[in-house]
DNA sequence: CTGAATCCGGATCGATACTG
DNA sequence: CAGTATCGATCCGGATTCAG
């Protein structure tokens, strides 16, 4: 055990990932909310069913193919149910259950943190790009 | 267990972006911490201070490239502070501002909600993949 | 209406080598 | 130690076309 320099790391924990960063299970969320269109649907079905043509006039911008693999992945995780009607022409629901509306408290949690800082970041984005115009961040 | 579902019909509309989806800001936020390794690195320096070194040890598999990449757009979005020691050899200390410890929080409810529902979750994509052997979502 | 299939451009990410 | 530069593989997502 080589003694080495003591970091110095007394600040309350807010997030720790037991002992090692290990990943939590952080990644596992944001691999698949973090996409594209995920939540833009969970938030358009945190309003009620919707059939697909209503999602996707709904989220304007997702292509047929987007909607499609989105919801389909939404619904391999549970977090929806897909309702296929027997009729003609077909209509697909879609719901979410549970576990899905559970998660539009998280990401109630993120709209709110947005609202409340969109400005600062907005501003010091503004600073750091004036500070930094041949920055090759973005 | 009784049986007949309670009827949850009237969902409280936990999220809603106003009247339009638009988009509320939840994009702006997954657009900043949705990527691979935003939330792992915020996670790391809610511990404290930490070195640009010290950083890819704990943040295991980053490259370099992405390490750099990742805190240099958190510094111009003003989550963090990147701090250059004029020493031999070098030393860059970086630490997280108020805005980048408020993140944690949101990033310890997604934490919260993925060790709460991760079990439910992989059952459900087994169950999923056991029904749909040749689904082309993954 | 709902969705599958295909093509393709761009963004993302990783590996490697080099610099101060 | 703390980066920068370059290249290539891979993935994501959009447009289009076809089908039930």
């Amino acid at each position: 055990m080589s003694a080495g320099h003591t970091a110095v790391t007394t600040t309350p924990p807010v997030v720790s990932c037991g002992e090692a960063h290990e990943d939590c299970g952080i990644r596992e969320v944001l691999d698949r909310i973090g996409d594209k269109w995920s939540v833009l649907v969970v938030v358009e079905l945190a309003q009620g069913v919707r059939r697909f043509r209503e999602l996707q006039r709904a989220v304007p911008g997702i292509s047929q193919r987007m909607l499609t693999l989105t919801v389909r992945r939404l619904e391999r995780d549970g977090l929806l149910t897909r309702t296929v009607h027997p009729t003609v022409p077909p209509q697909v629901d879609y719901e979410l259950t549970p576990i899905g509306h559970s998660l539009t408290h998280l990401v109630k949690a993120l709209a709110d943190w947005s609202a409340q800082h969109r400005d600062a970041l907005a501003r010091a984005r503004h600073h750091f790009d004036a500070a930094h115009p041949d920055a090759d961040i973005r």
